[in-house]
DNA sequence: GCTTGACCTCAACTTAGCTTGAGGTTGCAG
DNA sequence: CTGCAACCTCAAGCTAAGTTGAGGTCAAGC
């Protein structure tokens, strides 16, 4: 017998971590997607186990689900990614890494010369108001570090 | 006259850029205080625009409000804090900083040897699973790069 | 001394990311 | 061929972090 193409959303939950009410509502977002048998139950690809851990860990960066969807959706559908489908996906995940690092670099460095000399609360400060554009329209506190 | 002491949840809003409703959210979360005058408006003390620029700031490093609300808690209330009460806070925060500079540089190292090889989708991957601990008890993606 | 913008409360709504529960069906092991 | 764990759908609920709106009050400038 040739090893089993496709697993249950048990299956898929045992081995990823998660729910199986948190993988049917990932299918129901778009981020996986599934074959029914006869009976009306979901069979998954045994590959659909990396795509679940590939959103978990893009989940860990601070991705959100549609932006995981959007990366995933460079991923042929239907058919098992290479290893080359996935190397092209880590390389955008590793420059996001990249880019997460230099800018908590850079606030680390602010946080040192502007909270530490108490500057916290003034309008010039770069930390919070790095383009002087405090007061802003539009609600929400989007005005900081942006 | 004396500079003002006190300032209306209007200015501490424009000063610090986020919505008067979200001041009021603040307030009632515990993360900020204020007195009211005689006809029951919000007074705030000038050194709470530092207060929240500084929740602003912790939000962007990933801090949950509750999370803020603890490191607050270490400023004296109702006086206005020194620049030494804001350095030790800041110190703590850098704390933070570099721990999630550690674990994102990390993340980043397993990812190239994990994804990039296409072992994702192993049980021994350590990217997602670094204890050999899946199928845990408990509902969520919690079992992930803890 | 009035007008008007800023302020007040309280309740309901929003988005993201799920979980929980009710009520019913499937499929595999014995 | 039966029992029961695992599956199904659909609706409702939850937390975080706010926003929006209704209905009403305050205070400061003319």
């Amino acid at each position: 017998m040739t090893a089993e193409t496709f697993i249950t959303i048990g299956k898929l939950a045992s081995r990823t971590g998660v729910a199986v009410s948190a993988i049917r509502f990932y299918e129901e977002k778009g981020l996986l997607q599934s074959l029914r048998t006869s009976g009306n139950q979901r069979r998954f690809l045994r590959s659909d186990i990396r795509r679940v851990s590939f959103i978990l860990i893009a989940q860990r960066l601070g991705l959100a689900l549609s932006e995981i969807e959007a990366e995933l959706a460079t991923l042929p559908e239907g058919r098992t990614p290479s290893p080359r489908d996935w190397q092209k996906i880590s390389r955008n995940m590793r420059d996001q890494i990249d880019s997460r690092i230099t800018l908590l670099t850079r606030t680390r460095a602010k946080l040192e010369g502007c909270i530490g000399c108490g500057c916290l609360s003034l309008q010039k400060c770069q930390l919070y108001n790095p383009n002087d554009k405090l007061g802003a329209a539009g609600p929400g506190p989007r005005a900081v570090l942006d």
